[in-house]
DNA sequence: ATGAAAGCGCTAACAC
DNA sequence: GTGTTAGCGCTTTCAT
């Protein structure tokens, strides 16, 4: 097999030392003056064989691993696997490959694969950060890793983020129902410390409070089960009937929400106008269709992996950038209200 | 930081020798009958200056990564994500990492991928693989990697792997229509030579013949821009307006095919009854809720884990196992035949 | 019971 | 222009 030929026997081979191998292998050949023939022999004798060099050992000498680390709070989730998918692709093409792993927004969770990360030698961290995760995403940082924080950020830590503008994209959606006619609106998320969710609800917030009306936050813990998420929406709904519009928090939310809805018996939007963060083919084909907060997932994920990359080749030297991309509300059926309040 | 550290500078300070050290850290302290003593102040150094052994130099040494390649079709469909999701989760319980890689079912790529990961010695290999791939996978087992192959296997290349009865699955829906009345079914899939899209094809041809219907069969190629994908169904579609039922050959034809039906203005069953392998949200949620063919994620997840485990502790020595796991027909009411036919 | 030393495959400073 | 050599950090055989 390809197995066992080093650097060393394509060397011996050619009555070479594997420095001179090395060089041309590396593309140093000109540089070094190796003679034109040499460098076609040992190219030749290279394919001949398959010899690969070995990137372990690579690592191991130059510190450098090729690889970056992703971690996502769950690559099942379509948000997070469609980002994790452009990332992939935009890193092979510069050879670079992904190891990926799901925090489930657990703090410790994190810092062990933080560590793992930090041990294989990964050249960069692309993080959807839990709270609490500052003091070791600060570390990274001084050890000279470069690091890019995305969906949310660490407003106490110093680093290269990428973000929507969350809470505008929730007061404006939160604006589009009142100005349907809604005025219970309730606001149903994920409860959380994290950036985003934070600026979810003070969207929200702001939006009811500048129309004067009173707001309904139902906060949900999150749990990888999914009824143990859909049961507390359902008495939540079931407690309040007067609502009669929801925005939720993300698009598992809103999922699950839906799930709710159908068990209720709830018109859409009738009974019950909806809106949900993120935008699915869920929401495209529910019937009605379903008025959605759409991130710009390409955007998101080419400004991800270009500010990283461009870490990766200025040996960490820049200043950071941190960029807020704007949502796009796709309003459809499920928020319109019928001409009934006339 | 927690950088330099080597397992010479903590024998230094101990005035002892590193392969001490080295039993130590690995256990082999009783069986090198290494005093009690020794043993805890190294510990306790350890902690101290909270001294990571090196992996990277381990694997050049062990030749051991501790790392499993994922080779999926595209990270971001949901079926692969969740199966990816379940992996992980399992993998990391022991000690095992995941670099994964999404092939587009590009045999090329494939192969690109497949030397990345030999190069970068895991030490085993999890894959969906595209077709073509036969002689790279037995070389790969020839030089002892364990694969575990899924969703499809390798008909020509003895290996473990991990199905479902796809022509059983598709036969059962098939059946499942022609039982409700429908007589003008569609298969619509993409086209591939894959084990699993012949098989499913296979299943409703099989039924239609026993039937003595006459069969409708559209494939559509792959491909990563969902408009080519649309496109084609809905000439397709349009083209054969007497088809009275459909059954989609994957979740993402399914999905296309349920926008296609919507643009169409076509009813859900009354002009057209639908069916899907695979099950997810998108079909739950779909009103009316669509007839799916539901695979066993977590037990197909954890066949593959297990398998490949066992394979790794055992140096790769067992014979091979091939798994084939059952779907289960969700019958919703997008198949159901409304009393008309009296 | 502990240590010296070889070597995994590669790079690069330094010779010649 | 090309070769010698010293590591990168670790494991493991063989001595003692």
């Amino acid at each position: 097999m390809t197995k066992k030929i080093s650097i060393v026997d394509i060397a011996n081979t050619l009555n070479i030392s594997k420095t001179t191998v090395s060089f041309i292998l590396n593309g140093r050949a000109q540089e070094k003056r190796i003679s034109e023939e040499l460098v076609e022999r040992v190219l030749k004798l290279v394919k001949e064989v398959g010899y690969k060099p070995n990137s372990l050992a690579k690592s191991l000498r130059t510190g450098k691993s090729n690889i970056i680390g992703l971690m996502v709070e769950d690559i099942s989730n379509p948000f997070f696997a469609s980002i994790a998918r452009l990332i992939e692709d935009r890193a092979y093409e510069k050879g670079y490959r992904i190891i990926y792993c799901s925090t489930d927004n657990d703090t410790g969770k994190t810092q062990d694969l933080i560590t793992m990360f930090r041990d294989r030698h990964v050249d960069g961290y692309i993080m959807a950060p839990p709270s609490n995760i500052d003091d070791d995403v600060r570390s990274l940082l001084k050890s000279g890793s470069p690091v890019v924080l995305f969906d949310r950020y660490l407003p106490e830590v110093e680093t290269d983020y990428v973000v929507v503008d969350n809470q505008f994209s929730t007061y404006n959606a939160t604006r589009h129902l009142i100005e349907q006619g809604y005025s219970k609106i309730a606001f149903i998320t994920f409860s959380s410390q994290q950036s985003q969710m934070m600026d979810r609800v003070t969207g929200y917030k702001n939006a009811m409070k500048e129309a004067k009306l009173k707001t309904f936050i139902k906060e949900v813990d999150f749990n990888r089960n999914e009824e143990l998420i859909i049961e507390p929406i359902h008495a939540y709904l079931k407690k309040n009937p007067t609502i009669d519009a929801v925005l939720f928090g993300t698009d598992h939310m809103g999922t699950c929400g839906l799930k709710v809805i159908n068990q209720l018996g709830l018109k859409v939007p009738d009974d019950i106008a909806v809106v949900s963060f993120d935008d699915y083919d869920v929401f495209k084909l529910h019937s009605p269709p379903v008025t959605a907060i759409a991130q710009p997932i390409e955007t998101i994920a080419d400004n991800i992996i270009t500010l990283l990359l461009k870490k990766l080749d200025n040996g960490n030297a820049q200043t950071m950038q941190k960029i807020t991309l704007s949502t796009n509300l796709n309003i459809r059926n499920s928020s319109k209200q019928v001409v009934k309040a006339v």
